[in-house]
DNA sequence: CTGAAAGCGCTTACAG
DNA sequence: CTGAAAGCGCTTACAG
């Protein structure tokens, strides 16, 4: 079925049809009624390709999610508890704005590539990019691509300064410095002086970025930043474990520990587990990013919660205000956290 | 960049640029050659569109995951262990088989018409659908669309029945009657006798089915089938809280119970819990499916574990074939699953 | 081995 | 308000 034929049975031109489609005003309802008619009898939709061949709107998102595990890893990337609630927003937002969601899993940087071509291939109107880490690769693409993108988790300075003229790139960044303040506020206030810290890898805007927070706070309340306490995390479970054992045979412990996402902490926990050391009352632990799992989990983890739905929305928001406006542009929108405290801290 | 200016770049017409992209035998390597490298060297990457209404593969595949939660409830769908990983695996492996995956959630049967929508639309070659319930609007779309199509969780014969003769329609099925079995043998094993059931809706195909293979199977172990022990879930947490309680406050407990998926399980863990009974001291407690919580959970769960990944490989497999072969054709597969014994379970 | 030409199914100035 | 016609950027018989 297509166009030509509806507008056979409606005894119209495929013109009129097509204003009826788009819903164009040069139209008197009696001709739109006796077209959509047509239309609903034979359930027509008119074929994509052409639409977009003619000039149309794709209605595509593409959601392009940078992993940080391996390919072969069991742990992949949407039980990844940061990742999952994101698509989950994305794809629910997407749609209920009338928008197909292209998903696309990055495992390497190589595999930017396939960024660029979902754009040229002309297969999507606009780009959401949750990146990590900082990436030649990406960049290349800040400066070739004129289509809308908005980026995640990516240093709002950097992107400024890659970008050709043409970018029309929004970042959404969160409120670090905030989270990671009422987190070791939060610590402080319930007596904790040796604060220790699990940081995300150090390659990642966020992993750097939160240490840099974490101990400038320590600073301001006088507080030590002791080596010892301050772990190479890299966001996996599987790279603390080794590194909180380490610290145990150390036999120096700090009071509490601030991890830069939830996964962390909770491999900390039960690595202490493990060790006989209890969390809460043998060491405070909080995590970051506040995941579904976060508050199932025993102890219920005190965590930095980010919004995720809030932060797709926003995200999605940018990109159709990017969409519509073909003017380059550049935005940047620093998203609200806070801590939710829970069961992992305790007062010393 | 287009086509013609590749070819006139080139110094060789449209129709050759055309051979060398689509990788046809009948040009010279010489030639080949010349055109690869006007192509690599402007980045060219050829209009989707056009390519698609000229008669090619979309190379996109639709992903509907009809979700079992109300569009506002916050435990939205990919939270949901069930749905995460296998979202996860389509993504990766349509992504390594060089596809675009369109993910679409679905949260009432009268959006159905989405997946229709987007098969007329010429959007995608093929769709995998991950539903839960019976619905006639599904229904619907097995006797009118003759895209291939590949579904999970919906009763085989129902489909075969539906469908029309244009179909061509795969069936991805879980061995059932297998996991079940294996649980309550299990259970049966460490001595128990007195055994209940948290269903999962019945309005659903596995709900129902593995409500009729636990009755089945106690029966088969000359074991009563007491209904007081038969308890009304329906897959999410909020629904087993209460009915757990009520169980509870009757103070006749079973001394064992297999859940028909995770999640219920460890609702129910977390209330007796609450009441002082403990798992697996007091009751034992079997989920199902083996979401990627149920390793880190206290207790680590028994249950029967799905394989995603491998069924997620096997599904797109089978779309795959049916998008190679347009002769109608049904086809059902039986995925396998067992029982993953941790630490929920104990002897009476 | 290669090119000219038709065609895929729409949209959109343009003319009336 | 409406239709004829050009055009979007490819692919594919077809002819040579």
């Amino acid at each position: 079925m297509k166009s030509e034929e509806i507008a056979r049975l409606a005894g119209v031109s495929r013109s009129t049809v097509s204003r009826v489609i788009n819903n164009y005003p040069n139209v008197p309802e009696k001709t739109r009624e006796r077209v959509m008619k047509v239309i609903r009898e034979y359930n027509y939709e008119p074929n994509q390709s052409a639409r977009v061949l003619a000039g149309k709107k794709t209605n595509t998102i593409g959601l392009f999610l940078f992993t940080i595990y391996d390919i072969n890893s069991p742990y992949r990337i949407y039980n990844n508890g940061y990742f999952s609630p994101f698509v989950d927003s994305f794809v629910d937002i997407g749609n209920s704005m009338g928008d197909y969601m292209l998903v696309h899993t990055i495992y390497k940087p190589e595999e930017c590539w396939r960024i660029r071509q979902t754009f040229l291939q002309k297969r999507i109107d606009g780009g959401i990019i949750i990146s990590t880490d900082k990436s030649s690769e990406l960049e290349s693409i800040f400066r070739d691509v004129s289509h809308p993108i908005v980026i995640m988790d990516y240093d709002p300075s950097v992107i400024e300064k890659t970008m050709g003229p043409e970018a029309r790139i929004a970042v959404v960044d969160l409120n670090d410095e905030k989270g990671i303040n009422e987190a070791v506020d939060y610590l402080v206030s319930l007596g904790h002086r040796r604060i220790g810290m699990i940081a995300g890898r150090q390659t990642s805007y966020s992993g750097l970025r939160r240490r840099e927070c974490f101990v400038r706070r320590l600073e301001h309340h006088g507080l030590p930043v002791d080596d010892r306490y301050m772990i190479k995390g890299d966001f996996t479970w599987e790279a603390v474990v080794p590194e909180i054992e380490k610290l145990i045979y150390s036999q120096q412990l700090p009071t509490a520990m601030i991890a830069s996402n939830d996964l962390m902490a909770m491999a900390a926990i039960e690595t202490f587990k493990r060790h006989s050391i209890r969390v809460p009352e043998d060491i405070s632990i909080i995590g970051h990013d506040d995941i579904p799992t976060a508050a199932i989990y025993k102890p219920a983890l005190t965590t930095v919660r980010i919004p995720f739905f809030d932060v797709a929305k926003k995200s999605m928001d940018m990109l159709s205000e990017l969409i519509e406006n073909d003017t380059p542009r550049f935005t940047v929108y620093k998203a609200d956290v806070g801590l939710e405290v829970r069961e992992s801290c305790s007062r010393i």
